[in-house]
DNA sequence: CTGAAAGCGCTAACAC
DNA sequence: GTGTTAGCGCTTTCAG
């Protein structure tokens, strides 16, 4: 039973109309009554109905977010920028975690079309069988992961090619010449993974060396499955004295498994990835990793959904936007000793 | 421009009732009709428009969460908790992070509250200026830490005053004597954060243990007031050889401190705290601390908001829900050697 | 400067 | 079984 226009207007005795012109700001009142309607507005605290609103307006002032997990340093930092930007644009947010879950994702995919949110980023790697069912709708949709050039989607991410290559360019700067490196393949879907993989092995041949098909393994996304492949690589001789992963969570399952073993990081092992492993300054181990400017992205991420009439293509073409990256130093690499 | 039921109303030569009743499943329709209704509206993407129908209903099927930060692991995992709770009682989800500032806090109170969400968990400890307006709006308020017992607002959190003192004692068991404590006070309305502090000081009374003046120290709320209030007790002598902290943030600011002038944790100083460090699997240094048990919070919060008419007192009263903790014994911790 | 009225998409009586 | 209708709270022409 919260206060609407119609009960301002009772109240006052004056018209619906009047009352909202005032409240919006829109259209001449006289001073008078302007302060009179203010007054009791507050004093009744009147605050408009966004779903009656958007309902007139056909403006639906809130976009979504799908994250696959909200415990991750890196969506966390996603999540944050994202909130603090379309909050500075009085739109709402409303986060989905999809739990690296395809069902769940696509679930809440339709739940959000339900919602009317005037676009949906998906930090999320898979492809819903919902997307074209969004478009339809009139859903803008944008993707934090790269695409395909050719892909009928706009995307906003860092150069994973290139991201690899300068920390395996970095590695073997250090010394190290036997490498592994820990991808994910998600069923080959996954272009992100493929990319970094792909910058491993152009930096590896530019270098002029080998890699052993031992040691690049699929690590999968997770921390298991990174525990897995981190199991597989002990076994080999000789052992890599660097190891690349994909992910944040698999260097950490690399790290749990290397120390369990009784092997000191970095000394017996470098080890590197993409993203943080902490979100803020804490004890743990500083990881030399790719950061990806997830301020930036979200900015633009943002910005692209609820203007994208002011873009140059007047948000007709798809956007393609890569950001650049930072190569962080951390504790989990050093030179290479034999 | 999505499909409504007027536009399949007319493609089937049907009345938008009928339609309605179908895709609702309320009243008796023929088989017929009934799947024709299905196919075409699958076909041509039909998603019903929450906002008429919430407009329509007066339900606001919504739940607003509004949490200080993101990136701590504690309101990560309340968050995780929440919106699976959330989503499987088909209930959209909206995250406010207030940043631990309250004014952040207030404002996007104001804009929940035009969202006609059907309640607020709020995770923050501030006393936000809007609640009074939110409860005549008729959106329902819980808070996520212990409030007084004739505050009027539901509440639902560990006992904070007894976890700190089993937290204090298992200290004590392990022979350490010199204690410090680094509780937040907030500017003194935090009643989370005296409790815990009682419970510190209860249990070293129990004990018949002095509390040194200058070992218990206000250190905020953040990881940069902890560092302050941690390099005081570095100046202290005898320096105490274990340190309660109120939070995770200010645990690791101690960790960092102390590690930082040359002491190693815990053979030579003890740390304990509230809440873990790292939300996953983590190399980071496992901290001896109290664990809250946020799936069952979140899920009797998000339960008390929806379904409030279910409880004993119909939703009229306030709810004041006490759940137990776990400690969890880390590598922050070990016997007081001499 | 102010008011009347239409209509956004939907649900739920109420008729037939 | 199906259709008609009113109205949720708001914005926005169009009159006056």
């Amino acid at each position: 039973m919260p206060t609407t226009l119609k009960d301002l207007a009772q109240t006052l005795n004056l018209s619906i109309s009047t009352i909202s012109r005032v409240l919006n700001g829109k259209g001449a009142v006289s001073e008078q009554t302007r302060n009179r309607i203010l007054k009791t507005a507050s004093e009744m605290n009147y605050s408009a109905n966004e779903y009656a609103r958007s309902l007139k307006t056909q403006k639906y002032n809130s976009i979504a977010l799908m994250v696959p997990s909200v415990i991750n340093p890196y969506y966390n930092s996603i999540i944050q920028s994202i909130e603090e930007k379309s909050r500075s644009e009085n739109c709402a947010l409303l986060i989905g975690v999809s739990n690296y879950n395809i069902e769940r994702a696509d679930y809440y995919i339709r739940f959000l079309a339900s919602h009317r949110v005037t676009g949906l980023i998906v930090a999320t790697n898979d492809k819903s069988a919902f997307f074209e069912e969004l478009r339809k709708n009139g859903i803008r949709l944008l993707s934090l992961n790269q695409h395909r050039e050719d892909s009928p989607i706009d995307w906003i991410a860092i150069d994973n090619a290139a991201a690899m290559s300068d920390l395996t360019q970095y590695i073997l700067n250090l010394g190290h010449s036997n490498l592994a490196c820990l991808y994910a393949t998600n069923g080959g879907e996954n272009l992100t993974a493929s990319l970094r993989y792909k910058g491993f092995l152009d930096c590896m041949r530019r270098n002029g060396l080998e890699v052993a098909p031992q040691l690049t393994l699929d690590a999968g996304l997770y921390y298991e499955t990174g525990r897995v492949a981190a199991q597989q690589l002990l076994c080999c001789s000789p052992m890599p004295t660097a190891i690349l992963c994909h992910n944040n969570s698999i260097a950490v399952a690399v790290y749990d498994v290397l120390t369990e073993a009784g092997l000191r990081i970095p000394e017996d092992v470098s080890i590197a990835c993409f993203d943080a492993i902490i979100p803020n300054d804490v004890v743990a181990t500083r990881f030399t990793c790719i950061i990806q400017p997830t301020e930036q992205i979200a900015f633009e991420a943002v910005n692209r959904i609820l203007h994208a009439d002011q873009y140059p293509d007047g948000g007709q073409g798809f956007l393609q936007k890569v950001f650049p990256y930072r190569l962080v130093i951390g504790d989990t690499t050093c030179a290479h000793r034999k």
